[in-house]
DNA sequence: ATAGGACTATCTATTAGTAGGTGGAAAACG
DNA sequence: CGTTTTCCACCTACTAATAGATAGTCCTAT
């Protein structure tokens, strides 16, 4: 793999699991194999490493949304998929990017907070499109409309992530997971 | 108000809008009005100073606990004022504390990071004792066990919280309370 | 030969933390 | 009572470590 990708993927985690403000070029540089001032020459600042890597996210979340719309139509395989971007990286102490960006957002800068609001809004306006899609096949049964309900998932997806890493416990997501399906989703 | 006394609120105000990492004593210092050096007279290290913070917010907490247990017997009146530790920092830009601290623990000293667990334990146990009253009086009527609803709801608010911010839209706090009495709360 | 990728060395700003001194108020003592 | 001593909050001025960033150099593969 180039080096500037392996930059790129490193940072992407150790934002994930530190957030933005918390990570340096000194502990990318230790663990990619190269010292701190070559990280400049392929990133020219901090500050664009990190607009790369929401960009990257955004990327690879769109992708996976892709995906998971062809795999199956159905509205609980397509949420459970969904909420395994959040689960996934729990064991190696990771959060959600989206989560983590939220948190930290007091201490990004401009161009990285203005990344993250559209990683934000991609994410809720999938879920509305899919939650839209099931209503329309009879598998939602929300009272309230796909925007709010949408909104309502997002809301315990994050809280899943936060509180699994609070009091270390992956539980969490199965029981959230369980608790949306219980919420909207129509029994057979 | 004794200086001691400012610095460990203006303290909490940063911890909750920047994190524990992210705040230096230099901002702390300019903010009440002291020299960075004096603040070490108060509290030698940055990890003591976090560590009362978190000590401070577990007492006030229990003791806003105890408010809201005399103040009101219905379920649903004490899950708002239970809200209200998430939503009231909203305008300010900041977020509750025990959500911060779930995405800075990677950053936290040990000593801070056991207080923190000190602090989630807290508030879940509050919330399965009030579900579990709840539940008693016919108020709740939840199909899981009252330790497994507390620990939705407290997701729920931690990710309204992430969420209100991230979208920069306080409407989210009222939905997700009235997504929590809808799933949780008999109707009268 | 040249361009790219990494290097060394250095810079400036900022971090938490330390050493030691100043001034004033309260307490101790004649 | 006045004097002296102690104490406390705060100060100036520093340290070592670390932050992100820069300039200029060397090596190597095309």
């Amino acid at each position: 793999m180039p080096t500037k990708e392996k930059l790129l993927r490193e940072a992407a985690l150790f934002m994930k699991g530190r957030g933005y403000s918390a990570f340096s070029y000194a502990d990318l540089a230790e663990k990619v194999g190269i010292r701190k001032a070559s990280i400049h020459h392929h990133f020219s600042t901090k500050e664009r490493l990190g607009e790369l890597v929401v960009q990257r996210a955004i990327e690879d979340t769109q992708k996976y949304f892709e995906d998971v719309e062809e795999s199956s139509n159905y509205i609980v395989e397509r949420l459970r998929a969904y909420m395994l971007l959040f689960s996934e990286g729990y064991q190696e102490k990771r959060l959600p990017l989206c989560c983590v960006l939220s948190v930290d957002m007091a201490n990004l800068p401009d161009s990285i907070k203005k990344k993250a609001k559209i990683y934000f809004e991609i994410q809720i306006n999938w879920l509305t499109r899919i939650v839209q899609q099931g209503r329309e096949v009879g598998d939602i049964v929300s009272s309230c409309d796909p925007a709010c309900a949408a909104l309502t998932i997002f809301t315990m997806c994050e809280g899943a992530s936060v509180v699994a890493r609070a009091i270390e416990n992956a539980d969490i997501f199965d029981s959230t997971f369980n608790e949306i399906v219980k919420i909207f989703v129509q029994k057979a």
